[in-house]
DNA sequence: TTGCGGCAACGCAAAGTTGCAGTTGCGCAA
DNA sequence: TTGCGCAACTGCAACTTTGCGTTGCCGCAA
């Protein structure tokens, strides 16, 4: 339940909502799997119409994964600013993606299920991953600034560097995607126990391993 | 008319169904828009039903685009291989990318209306070419071979050169993407007539441009 | 307290997409 | 030449997704 008395009604109805189709499209997934849950269905347990799931969510996928609408705030783009001068553009960038792309999987109070849906359908990160450049155009400008306060882009006009952040957040995006595909497989086989903080921890290190590596290699 | 006595009938009268299909989605969307084209009008105007539409093709997109399923030949993948070894793996991935998803664009008949429709609808191609990861575990697996035969990649075992493929791909994949954004920009503002054949070559020149710059600068 | 602007939920309709099952007819071998 | 297997085509139904117009109610200001 969501009591922050600094929202209005409005606000925190909205929430509810959110919340309430988030845990109904988890719950029914793990219960009938993944095809057998209809936005129906999900929208029926939640109390709401159909076509207000559309109203909160994208898509199926994006409800199950609890994915909001990207929003980088200063905060953040601060921070990865920081992380950006300690410890170069590729580690920041996968770090920043791997923040908006997992906090549902990672800080939700309904995570570990979630992860068990990951786990049993890899192709739901993999396929909003896929899509992410498309969906963020914030990301791209987000990377934009990180390139404007890089010596080494220094001398580039804004056309370039938009081009340029593109093809910087492919990389990083395809390096995320690399080390969470490995990531499933390896879970599926292992089916290990494993603690959420730490996967996050490990899928970020792999994938700024991978990253570096073609850099190094390519270059 | 396809007349290749070296095909039975079944598989001219497949080809022929395409190829109407094909003109039919390319006619249409320039003479209603794209919007106002249905999947039925197209099945109609090709005279086949809206389902078997499906047969042919992933998607109404795919469709106006002339995206067949990819197919990559022993000899696309030689002269690959060729190209890397002459001129890099970037050259190699990127050039690989534009044959394979800008053949329809470059070597239709109706290449002309095409790049119209492209030009007038940018997103056509950044989608498909946003979606080409997931669609192209073939490209995935042309990119492994190049990595196999790469001396840089010699110590790799199978997982980690699958990964590496990942992301040497995502990072071409991004540098071509890049590179339509900035054409159909420039296409749109400019609106000048061009050659089809000069504009494959410039978008394989600037993304090279893009991923070598990245690779250079970031490493 | 009342009234108003706007946002949220909703129903409806249309389009895209996919699975299933039945029919037809090509291609091949006996 | 005949018969069989398989591939293509099809209709149908279900589901996902989106646009539009309507209704109701929250939040704010007079």
């Amino acid at each position: 339940m969501i009591t922050d008395p600094s929202l209005g009604l409005r606000d925190r109805k909205r929430l509810e909502t959110r919340a309430r189709l988030e845990e109904a499209a988890v719950t029914l997934v793990l219960r009938d799997g993944l095809e057998q849950t209809t936005v129906d269905a999900i929208s029926d347990l939640a109390d709401v119409s159909p076509r207000t799931f559309f109203n909160y969510f994208d898509s199926k996928d994006s409800a199950i994964l609890g994915l909001r609408e990207i929003d980088i705030t200063a905060g953040l783009l601060a921070d990865t600013i920081d992380r950006a001068a300690a410890d170069g553009l590729v580690d920041a960038v996968v770090h920043l993606i791997l923040d908006v792309m997992g906090a549902p999987l990672t800080r939700s109070t309904i995570k570990e299920d979630r992860m068990e849906i990951v786990r049993r359908h890899p192709h739901l990160l993999a396929g909003q991953l896929a899509q992410f450049t498309q969906l963020a155009a914030q990301l791209t400008e987000a990377v934009q600034v990180l390139l404007a306060r890089d010596p080494r882009y220094a001398g580039q006009n804004e056309a370039d560097r938009a081009a340029s952040a593109d093809v910087v957040l492919s990389l990083c995006g395809g390096a995320v995607r690399a080390a969470v595909k490995e990531w499933a497989a390896d879970a599926a086989a292992v089916s290990a126990r494993f603690d959420t903080a730490s996967t996050s921890h490990r899928l970020e290190f792999r994938a700024i391993s991978l990253a570096r590596e073609v850099l190094d290699k390519l270059s």
